[in-house]
DNA sequence: CACTTGACCTGTCCGC
DNA sequence: TGCGGACAGGTCAAGT
């Protein structure tokens, strides 16, 4: 599900809903997908309280009083909602979250919190992940390793943008803008609405792409996301803030899932075709090969 | 190394 | 209404 503006949704919710909140209880019946020793859960999670959230890329880390740090990545239908004392349901919502009673038959983690309240994480796919790690450790990650900038970050460039691509000389622009060891956070909705607006077609080879095309790449994915972030993410299918609540940049989509409608630059239809292994939308007439 | 493809899962939608 | 297949926001491990 996730890409960067839905996890950083989520890491803004979770800030302001969990912080200072102390661990009571965990439960899951998911060793796959929250694969931590129950000693090491009893020791630096039970009874530990909630001291940051933080996100990198499309991951999301909860520190804890105890040194350690859950690790959450959502993948494909991962979600965090927090739950108060109250009730069943998520608080964004005034009839309750618009996912319904937790926890449900997706739910794989439940944090209970000691005043009441609850954090679920609850994914579909099954493809998410809970880690308890110690924080200092978390930049060994493999992951953290390999992964690129984060591109919103005000001092990230337009000539670091375009040398991160070098890499990935030989293969589609679409591919190498998935790739998370060349810049954070960018997945399939993002990478589509960028390269409509840079106006570059998604089967490019990356060293075909000139100078000024990725200068506009840069703006572009600087765009979307940004405004992606202002409108509380995308909800294509799953996706929902820590509240619960849906994301509403679907309503501003260029081409993403909108095959069969027009181009707002040219009137010419959206075509959907695979680029990459994933779906992918284009106007035809904008984004020539 | 760089690059592509299949696998991981559950659920939904579409055509027959 | 049922059934099979394709597909869904991501990432890895294999393969070439």
């Amino acid at each position: 599900m996730p890409e960067l503006p839905e996890v950083e949704t989520v890491k803004r919710g979770l800030h302001r809903l969990i912080i200072n909140r102390k661990v009571a209880a965990v439960s899951s019946d998911y060793p796959k997908g929250f694969p931590n020793a129950a000693a090491d859960v009893e020791q630096f999670l039970i009874g530990a309280c909630i001291t940051n959230v933080r996100r990198r890329a499309k991951v999301l880390l909860i520190d804890l009083s105890s040194g350690y740090s859950l690790v959450v990545h959502l993948k494909m239908t991962g979600q965090l909602v927090f739950v108060d004392n109250k009730s069943r349901f998520g608080a964004g919502h005034p009839n309750g979250s618009l996912i319904g009673a937790l926890p449900d038959k997706s739910t794989r983690v439940t944090l209970s919190f000691a005043d009441g309240s609850h954090l679920y994480f609850n994914d579909q796919r099954k493809f998410g992940w809970v880690k308890l790690i110690p924080t200092v450790e978390i930049p060994n990650i493999d992951f953290m390793k390999r992964v690129g900038p984060e591109p919103l970050e005000a001092d990230f460039t337009p000539l670091q943008f375009r040398e991160r691509f070098t890499r990935r000389a030989r293969s589609s622009i679409k591919a190498a803008l998935l790739d998370q060891s060349v810049i954070a956070g960018v997945g399939n909705i993002y990478a589509d609405e960028a390269l409509w607006g840079a106006k570059i077609h998604p089967s490019r080879l990356v060293n075909t792409i000139t100078e000024a095309e990725f200068e506009q790449l840069y703006i572009e994915v600087r765009f979307v996301m940004n405004l992606s972030i202002e409108k509380g993410g995308s909800t294509n299918r799953n996706y929902v803030n820590a509240e619960g609540k849906k994301g509403s940049y679907m309503d501003f989509a260029r081409v993403f899932r909108r095959e069969g409608l027009t181009c707002s630059r040219c009137d010419t239809k959206v075509v959907k075709l695979r680029v990459a292994g994933r779906g992918t939308h284009i106007c035809p007439f904008c984004q020539q090969i």
